[in-house]
DNA sequence: CTGTTAGCGCCTTCAT
DNA sequence: ATGAAGGCGCTAACAG
């Protein structure tokens, strides 16, 4: 059905070897006339390499696996927009799978993914343990954990993230020098290093102002939802929850810190369900700015990742020309977005 | 490194073929306690058929190629969500590409898919012509297209889209019922197929109720930017254009009508910027259903296209085990969904 | 500088 | 009921 090599051999009157030498760059195995005939002949019989034969002659296939919580996320979404370009730069194609944030599904992705002899993988897990990539990893598999910094007793594996501690260091002292003193912050259980992270940001910079925190102002969905994991998408809901509770108690917080922007979404729609206006009566700052940061009203402050860098930097990471060592981290640096959502500096408290 | 079926067969003292039988579910072609022995070999060893080989060997790869205009815009990642879920149900894994809604970059997906040997895919395109997928037809890979019905003159595939007309003329219904009699709509340019039928849906119901459309409400974004092709982003930033330009004429709607619910979005944005409230002044209406919509403040009114039953459908259609027929055609019924967005019935005009 | 050769791991007739 | 053998398309030694 397809051209083969043969076929592009005999039309061109040379051997096979010689068209494979042409195809694989070994130029100077060649006479420049011979070369050129060969090119010519592949162009007119539109001859494409096979990639099954390829791989099981080399071994290696120029695919990467991403493994992300969910792309109907659109923080992942617009992340996996970005790894498809890069790498589609590179010359790699990207398999697709959602983890649902399950590390079974992980591991099965994996296994998957090493049978069919994909040995660069890009994994969004924000799971406590990644013990379970061990094995994969000792097999030869190079894996890049994207959104998650190192922690100890990882596996030993290359870490991309943004510092998720400053980006909520920026956040709070935003809102303290607004004038704020009773925040809030917002999140669904803190399953996972990143959020962590944000919310010792959060304390951390409270403790440094000398600002009391409140407990009760930490709104962390005790109610621990079995369903919790593919929460992705009820993100928001958990957020407008957590506002109207907050906002109800006695000593309600006028600024509120939520974990990333899909609940900052759902607070500000608390906020509105507790008649109170966003960005004046309370403020409120997200994390991640994902494109619809900027389109909800009033327009979200927010911790911008850089995503489009992060992207790139990740991909070289995996497939680059100069391939990552193990045990290597990368930590980009966020960036405070200042929007309408934490309005002018609020009246006094 | 991995291990191999001859290793299996030696470990379990039979041939590499009797190992393939068991593999393939060919059981009439040996005794049960063979392939039970054989199945025990397996599993001890931890053995996984290599892709690459049986791919070379049968021409056959459980692979899907998923081509939509960009992952990033929040309806196609979670229709990718979907479409990968289903498939790996089946056993087949996503390959993922964006197109960011130009024709080339389709092509040249297509080339690579099939230089690849992947013979299925999920196309997404809902540009005018499909005219350059034919080659690939011809050459025999099946190709279902989403979200784009049969036009006159497209090569013979098999579609999967919602009626279009159908869902506009619910939202435009819904709008005259509750009395408005000035109704706009906000499209980007009309540059696909199902844009142009939820145009022409809202101007027949308009026209069999009698109301007149005036042609300044009609919005198609007329300054044809050139960077519209990637609009997936900025749809909602158009959308809020639109709606201040219309907000601000003489004969301003009461009513809008938005091409999907990113420009829903802005246009309740612009609604806002121009001193108005959804809802209230000025009833907004989405398509889609993305999950953005209910929580936007006010939720959004919008037409629910029933995804999880279109990613079931079409990826059956693709691999399922009655194979689609080329020129099948399946138009899925869109739903309405009453949110806050259209209010209560407005004031008399 | 170019061609010959020997597999990569698997499936699938065809024998036994 | 099981095994032997050939070849899918390609690359990389190794000859010439």
């Amino acid at each position: 059905m397809a051209v083969t090599i043969q076929q592009v051999a005999r039309a061109a009157r040379v051997s096979p070897s010689t068209v494979s030498n042409v195809l694989n760059g070994r130029d100077s195995r060649m006479l420049p006339a011979t070369k050129l005939r060969v090119e010519q002949t592949i162009a007119q019989l539109g001859y494409r390499p096979n990639r099954a034969a390829r791989q099981l002659r080399t071994g290696r296939v120029p695919l990467i696996g991403l493994v992300v919580p969910s792309v109907a996320n659109p923080f992942w979404g617009r992340f996996a927009h970005l790894v498809e370009s890069v790498a589609m730069r590179s010359g790699f194609r990207v398999l697709l799978g959602n983890s649902d944030r399950d590390p079974a599904r992980e591991t099965e992705y994996l296994e998957e993914l090493w049978a069919d002899g994909i040995t660069s993988v890009l994994l969004c897990s924000s799971l406590p343990s990644i013990a379970h990539v061990q094995p994969y990893l000792r097999r030869g598999m190079t894996i890049v954990a994207f959104d998650r910094t190192s922690q100890l007793g990882d596996p030993v594996l290359v870490n991309v993230s943004v510092d998720n501690s400053l980006g909520a260091q920026l956040a709070t002292h935003h809102l303290l020098e607004q004038g704020h003193r009773r925040l809030a912050f917002v999140s669904g259980r803190l399953s996972s290093v990143n959020r962590r992270e944000r919310l010792d940001g959060f304390l951390r910079t409270l403790d440094r102002a000398g600002v009391d925190v409140d407990p009760a102002l930490v709104y962390r969905d005790a109610a621990d939802r079995a369903a919790d994991r593919a929460g992705d998408l009820d993100a928001a809901e958990l957020g407008r929850v957590a506002a109207r509770e907050l906002l109800a108690r006695p000593a309600a917080p006028t600024a509120i810190v939520a974990i990333n922007d899909l609940f900052a979404i759902g607070v500000c729609a608390g906020v509105r369900d507790a008649g109170l206006q966003v960005g004046r009566d309370v403020s409120v700052v997200g994390f991640d700015d994902i494109t619809l940061a900027d389109l909800t009203s009033p327009a979200l402050t927010t911790v911008r990742q850089p995503l489009p860098e992060m992207a790139e930097a990740t991909v070289q990471l995996l497939v680059g020309d100069a391939p990552a060592r193990a045990g290597q981290s990368l930590l980009m640096r966020p960036e405070l977005v200042v929007r309408a959502s934490t309005g002018p500096p609020p009246r006094a408290v």
